[in-house]
DNA sequence: CCTGATCTACGAAACTCTTCGTTGAAAATA
DNA sequence: TATTTTCAACGAAGAGTTTCGTAGATCAGG
């Protein structure tokens, strides 16, 4: 069963998914244009990125127009699990309420926010995983 | 005011700090040797990794004797905090309770984390940080 | 005192990440 | 058709990370 398993994304390639999850499936002047107003990237530096992440597999690439139109392969859900994942392991000793705890930690959660988290805790207690 | 604030640690970093929090101040030698049992990192490797960090500011280190003695500067739950609010940022657009739900999904969370989780968003509620 | 073990310091290699300039092809425009 | 604009490809530089070998000092045991 070869199942590919893309990497983790980076720091800018994250960025770059961001926008291809908001938009969609998009060309790399339009992702150039969505980062560039607000940090200074350049167009080729985008274009190398995105390059490097259809090789990775992070995204697919549709060459049949010109301007290539490239798509996150993966949902924002699925690669959000593997971060915080890896950053579960890697800092928390795995532990969900000490990710927790320090997540709230220093910031003003909202009301809805705690309510939302109170039934998602619910529902997983039933043994409902809310996502999978 | 001076206020200097350590980088952020990278993965390597993470693991020994790791280290230090469980045992407390150690040389290179302790260090290496709990490292060692599990990744089959050198001697050297750890050593260098602890000088950068000493230079980084994310340990302190004394020298009176001839093996030097380094403790982490920063307590756990500061690092992870500082972590967990990154990755909030960079993938979460800051929603904590997204962060959860993947953080809980795909895992089995113990009773007791889950009732402790509940507890958290109570304080929480009431506008204390359990925290800070 | 000599020898071997231990320790720090230094430097450098291999790797990844991020950046961008340049080139040449293709398309749009004048 | 000639010129300008748009695009992908390539390479490479610079920074940061992780790795470790080697050298030299210090200490402990014989």
């Amino acid at each position: 069963m070869p199942r590919f398993k893309p990497p983790r994304p980076t720091a800018a390639e994250l960025e770059i998914l961001r926008v291809l999850w908001e938009r969609g499936p998009s060309t790399v002047r339009d992702v150039h244009a969505a980062l560039a107003r607000e940090r200074g990237t350049g167009y080729t530096t985008v274009l190398k990125l995105m390059q490097i992440m259809a090789a990775k597999g992070l995204v697919e690439r549709d060459e049949s127009a010109r301007a290539h139109v490239y798509k996150a392969r993966r949902a924002p859900g699925q690669t959000q699990r593997q971060l915080v994942h890896d950053l579960l392991d890697r800092a928390f000793g795995g532990s969900p309420s000490k990710l927790m705890m320090q997540a709230l930690s220093g910031r003003k959660a909202s009301a809805s926010e705690i309510t939302e988290m109170r039934q998602m805790l619910d529902k997983f207690e039933k043994g409902k995983d809310p996502l999978a």
